[in-house]
DNA sequence: AAAGCATTATGATATATGTCATAAATACAG
DNA sequence: CTGTATTTATGACATATATCATAATGCTTT
């Protein structure tokens, strides 16, 4: 990992968080002095599940995977995060520690910015602390339906949900590079390895999908939401 | 479920939520204006998932349950509330929707507050704001741990968990009276009643605890801790 | 090109957990 | 009380899913 600060604009700032619209230039600025930059290679960590969390990281460009470290080192990866993203987790405002780990898959360019600073612009503007609120709850209303969809789906419809998640939000297309393993994409969606691939393959004899190890096509999008739905 | 709006004076608020501590006195007489309260009867419904949430509610008495409903009637019982507490869910800042329904186990009496009321504080008063923050945080992360638990823990150790979660958190002692049905111990844990009734009667032949349908004891609490980490 | 390592793939088997049927116990209404 | 509904309890069985072993493929390094 290398870090430099390179200071350009406070337009910058503006690019990597729709909420950062709600700032005066006054504040922006102040933003941009307290931000680093910093490049991280495919695999690297980025945020490390337990640590201090003194700085809110904003992906400026990339793909990352966020994921939670459980028992017995079986990792639950959460959601993937792009850029525009703020990355923090809830634990910064409780226990001032990161309650996820995020670990770069492609090449990532990340900012970081103390979190005392982005504090006190929360407490001198109203709107951006509105839109700090609204950025907290559409996480966490995330994660209650991912809940509902880990318990109550079965692994077909865990998995057909997790394929349309890459195409839907992730790659706005049918056909779209797989960046996981089949082994992270059990931590995804809470299954074996060896599950995931028999799976897949049931998805391609039923020519619902195209499957390589590195790249995925949808045939049947219908097909692939009925079975997202009925799990 | 009876309404009636009997505003006494705006201590009373500042008995029901800790970040109402922040408030100004001028502030929590708005609120105090605002408020409506009103007592239900078990198993009545208070929140009703994918209802418009106009309103913050929040417990002054009683025991509720907080629940998903999940697909094919399956509910998911997320924590039970006691007074004190916000109930609101995420949905409020995002699609103005409740996410998860609210049911009272006990006799329950709460304090219906209009949501803008509240969000006009929160522009105003910055320290309010952050006591929301954090408030949203706390629910935000226990619900990552809950995912956790729910996902890779297998049945003794969610049941164990469960279990110490009434102890600990809710009655403060070894020995409580079981609000929940074996279906609703199920709805909670993630599992069928029957092993609930399967994995009770274990731990009664281990000696870890003694349980009738409406009570539990704890006998050995080591053991129950052991299963709820190790499960 | 060869060797070594990680990932993917596949089959056999074990295990956790749900489902179904039914009985026993408890709460409840008339 | 007395019959009726609801909850709890228990056993037999079905099934989803993990685990283990092993092979096949692909990728990296020498």
């Amino acid at each position: 990992m290398y870090t430099d600060n390179k200071i350009t604009s406070c337009e910058f700032c503006a690019r990597c968080w729709v909420n950062f619209k709600n700032l005066s230039p006054e504040e922006l600025e102040l933003i941009n002095k307290n931000r680093y930059e910093a490049s991280f290679k495919p695999s690297e960590i980025i945020i490390k599940q337990g640590s201090p969390s003194s700085n809110a990281i904003f992906l400026l460009s990339g793909l990352a995977k966020v994921y939670m470290e459980g028992y017995a080192g079986k990792n639950l990866i959460l959601n993937l995060a792009e850029s525009k993203t703020l990355l923090a987790g809830p634990g910064v405002h409780v226990n001032a520690r990161y309650c996820y780990s995020v670990a770069a898959i492609t090449h990532v360019e990340a900012c970081f910015i103390n979190f005392d600073v982005i504090r006190s612009v929360i407490a001198a503007n109203p709107g951006f602390a509105a839109g700090f609120i609204e950025d907290l709850s559409d996480k966490a209303l995330k994660l209650h339906q991912k809940v509902l969809n880990l318990t109550q789906k079965k692994m077909h419809g865990r998995l057909a949900e997790a394929l349309l998640y890459f195409s839907d939000k992730i790659f706005h297309s049918d056909e779209f590079e797989m960046v996981l393993s089949r082994q992270e994409l059990g931590e995804m969606t809470n299954m074996a390895k060896e599950s995931v691939v028999r799976i897949i393959g049931e998805f391609e004899n039923e020519n619902i999908i195209n499957a390589t190890p590195r790249s995925v096509r949808i045939l049947d999008r219908e097909k692939l939401l009925i079975i997202s739905e009925k799990g």
